[in-house]
DNA sequence: AGAAAACGGTATCAAAAGTTACATAACTCA
DNA sequence: TGAGTTATGTAACTTTTGATACCGTTTTCT
């Protein structure tokens, strides 16, 4: 890929030009596949991903069971590696992608020197520091406080919204792992939910009505 | 107080003095009860604080529970409110403190100013955001995946650890309030542990054994 | 001292969630 | 096409946690 098309894809967000620059002149790009792990638990980190398009799914697994902490989307950087950019430490956490994508990673080195440097790259890691422990709090508020039905239907809805559309494909399996859960509980809990008349139960996704 | 004072106790982190002089000059200095709440849900931040002495205990709250976020300790500022001093936001957690405190507080736009002024500023932020976010996912783990007894024990051990002390100094009541659950869990627990040998209660304390 | 509040113990019941087991339907792919 | 895999449905059971109620003891406060 040409450096101006990379250019043309990073976050609008850093607009300082002599920024820009160095993100190319530094900056690796690469490509990964759906299912592709770009970070696992204990991984020490020694780079920074900026996602250029796609989606990472950033997760936590004790043996069986994983939960969701945060997707990152378009534009956006892990948490986890960001701040294990700053104090060397390994993840607690894994990344997958969930959609083939494209990721510009950068030495963690980098991250410290150009925050002085750049008040728009400053910008970029307080803001992300922030959105992520915000989202972070509200899967907490969610898991210390909500029954499992209500997180369950506040996923699909968030699911609908996001994707704009009421056709949302996942399996049971998969909806249980992101809300750390067993299939089984999932199952029970949708086939309420049809009862109700709140989805239609398809295999391979649902409707929300 | 004088400002002299005031200047010991600013955290040794705040290296430039040209800082150190701009918080003594900006900063105002406060007192306050055990049990008197900083910071409520729904308020909006126009200060951040640094606690100087004490400790204030932040937590969410939801009807008639409630569950314990982190500690804000000597040195320490407040995740919310440095959220907030960056996106004019409410808070949405109490902030009561465990103890008389002094507390040092400063308007928020120079929190942002002080960002591109001073580095032991900045990296105090990104220290507090990082530590705070780590604080908050070990919670979140915790919550998510152990079993009331096992965080129970846990901060038990924690709590004994901290103050050098096998004798923790709380009631039921109050452990509940902690860990996100209701006192008659806690009680029953904590009789099953001192069966098992590993605590010995009394009225207002546990025993760590 | 006497009342009120705080603290802790315990029994009983109900609800939520997880576990195990088994069955059937649909899809995939050699 | 037929075997293997994936997805789902569902029953029965257990465990964990929460809710309610009532008790006596200790502390606090007037």
């Amino acid at each position: 890929m040409e450096k101006t098309d990379i250019l043309a894809k990073l976050p609008g967000a850093f607009t300082e030009s002599a920024l820009r620059q160095e993100m190319i002149t530094h900056g690796k790009f690469i490509t990964v596949n759906k299912d592709d792990t770009i970070v696992r638990e204990g991984q020490f980190l020694d780079f920074l991903p900026i996602v250029i398009t796609g989606e990472i799914r950033v997760f936590q697994q004790k043996e069986d069971r994983e939960i969701l902490l945060y997707y990152v989307r378009e534009g956006q950087t892990c948490m986890m590696s960001l701040s294990a950019a700053y104090f060397s430490q390994t993840s607690t956490s894994y990344g997958v992608a969930t959609k083939p994508s494209e990721i510009f990673v950068f030495p963690t080195r980098l991250v410290n020197e150009w925050q002085l440097k750049y008040s728009s790259w400053n910008a970029f890691l307080i803001q992300t520091f922030r959105s992520r422990y915000d989202e972070l709090l509200g899967s907490f508020e969610s898991v210390a406080f909500d029954p499992i039905d209500k997180r369950l239907l506040t996923y699909l809805k968030n699911w609908a919204q996001k994707e704009n559309s009421p056709k949302i494909v996942i399996s049971h399996q998969n909806l249980a792992y992101e809300l750390g859960t067993t299939r089984v509980v999932v199952s029970r809990i949708l086939k309420g939910f049809e009862q109700q008349g709140k989805v239609k139960l398809f295999r391979g996704y649902i409707q929300l009505k």
